[in-house]
Parts: structure tokens; C-alpha cells; sequence
DNA sequence: AGTGCGATTGACT
DNA sequence: GTCAATCGCACTA
């Protein structure tokens, strides 16, 4: 049985939030059918955050990291690859998770036409291909994932593994926070041997 | 108005 | 392991 998550059940801080999504389900309303994948990796870029990018202050790019938690704030990284992120503070604070992997549960045809490619293990491990997987793009930024929408964040019962911690991945500012957590020994996270300990 | 550089990925040596 | 692709934005002038 899957529900939709309520904003009050979201912590209202962006580490917290960063540990509460792990295991939590991200559903995607595509006119094909329902795309869903647990989520098994994590970052957070909390207030104050020299590698957020909240840190010049709201611009036309960013405005959604300031909105209350849980709206979608999406990004083109290299001009190549979507980035899904969840807001998480409240109104006027800058801050998000960074959505990193997924665990494919729902609709995998579906992923493996947006991707291109079969493997179930190729099709979202990476916030790149995990956007791709679910056709996200600047289309759903600033999207409410509270509410019934083609996006939104729900969770069914299940217990996530233990959680590991590291640095994030391919930032150089505030390069030594542990703020990355991912779902140990799950194939779905990205990053070889060496990021997942 | 021009420049530099990413919260990445996939192809290739 | 190395590296180009590709584009929007922040920053300098």
C-alpha cells in the first residue's frame, strides 16, 4: 500500500530530510502509466551552504530551493543532465536534497524506453539518468510533491537498510561534509565500491 | 557582452 | 583511467 507523503511528516531540516527520503518512494504520472523507484541515495545542501546553490540569494534559477519543503526545485548539471532536488526548509530559506538514486519498483518498460537502455540496474543509479528515467525536466521545477500532480513523493511501510555516510560526489566547495547517504550494499546507488563503504 | 565552470554521463584508450 | 559534450548562470568589465 503506497500513500502519499504529507508536508508535516517531512522533517523541517535539510539533513534530516536528506536521512528521511532514504527508503521513501518517488511516482512519476506519465501518460504511458506510473513510473515509481525507492529512493537509496541522498544529499543534502543545507542552509548556509557554499555548494548550494541557494547561496547567491533566490535568482530565476534557483527560486525553487526557497519555496516551503517538499517542491521539486530541477536543474540542467553540464548542460546535459536533469537534477532532482526536494526543498526543505521553510519559505524564503534556501535549501534542498539532492535525489541521487533510485531503486526501479514501477513502470521499468517505461524507464527502459526513456533510457535507452535494458539493464535495470543502468536505469536510475546517477541523479542524471534517474531524471531521465522518469522524463523530468525544467517542466516539474517548483512542482508541490504534497500534492496529486505528474510528481509526487510517497512512502508503503518498507524499512530501509542500514545508512551509510560520505562526502558528496563532484562538488570542490565544502568538499569534506559527510552529507551524501545512501542505502549500504544496494545496488542502485551510484558510484562504485569505493563511494559505497 | 564575454568568460569560466559546474550537484554528470557515456564513449573511448 | 581519461575526456568531450553542452548550456545556463554567475561573475567580471
Amino acid at each position: 500500500m503506497i500513500k502519499r507523503l504529507a508536508r508535516a511528516a517531512l522533517p523541517a531540516d535539510t539533513e534530516a530530510l536528506a536521512r528521511f527520503l532514504i527508503g521513501k518512494i518517488v511516482v512519476r504520472d506519465l501518460p504511458e502509466g506510473l513510473v515509481s523507484g525507492r529512493i537509496v541515495e541522498t544529499e543534502a545542501y543545507v542552509v548556509g551552504d557554499a555548494a548550494g546553490h541557494a547561496r547567491p540569494g533566490p535568482t530565476a534559477r534557483n527560486r525553487s530551493l526557497f519555496l516551503e519543503r517538499g517542491h521539486a526545485y530541477v536543474y540542467l548539471a553540464y548542460g546535459v543532465s536533469w537534477m532532482l532536488n526536494v526543498s526543505s526548509e521553510t519559505a524564503g530559506v534556501g535549501a534542498g536534497v539532492l535525489i541521487r538514486a533510485l531503486e526501479p519498483l514501477q513502470g521499468v518498460a517505461i524507464m527502459q524506453e526513456n533510457r535507452g537502455v535494458e539493464r535495470l540496474r543502468d536505469l536510475a543509479r546517477g541523479p542524471g539518468r534517474l531524471a531521465m528515467a522518469l522524463r523530468i525536466d525544467r517542466a516539474l521545477d517548483g512542482l508541490d510533491l504534497c500534492r496529486p500532480g505528474p510528481l509526487w513523493l510517497a512512502h508503503d511501510g518498507h524499512k530501509a537498510g542500514a545508512i551509510g555516510e560520505s562526502v558528496r560526489i563532484g562538488i570542490t566547495r565544502e568538499a569534506e561534509r559527510a552529507l551524501r547517504f545512501y542505502v549500504r550494499g544496494n545496488p542502485y546507488v551510484s558510484g562504485g565500491r569505493a563511494l559505497n563503504p
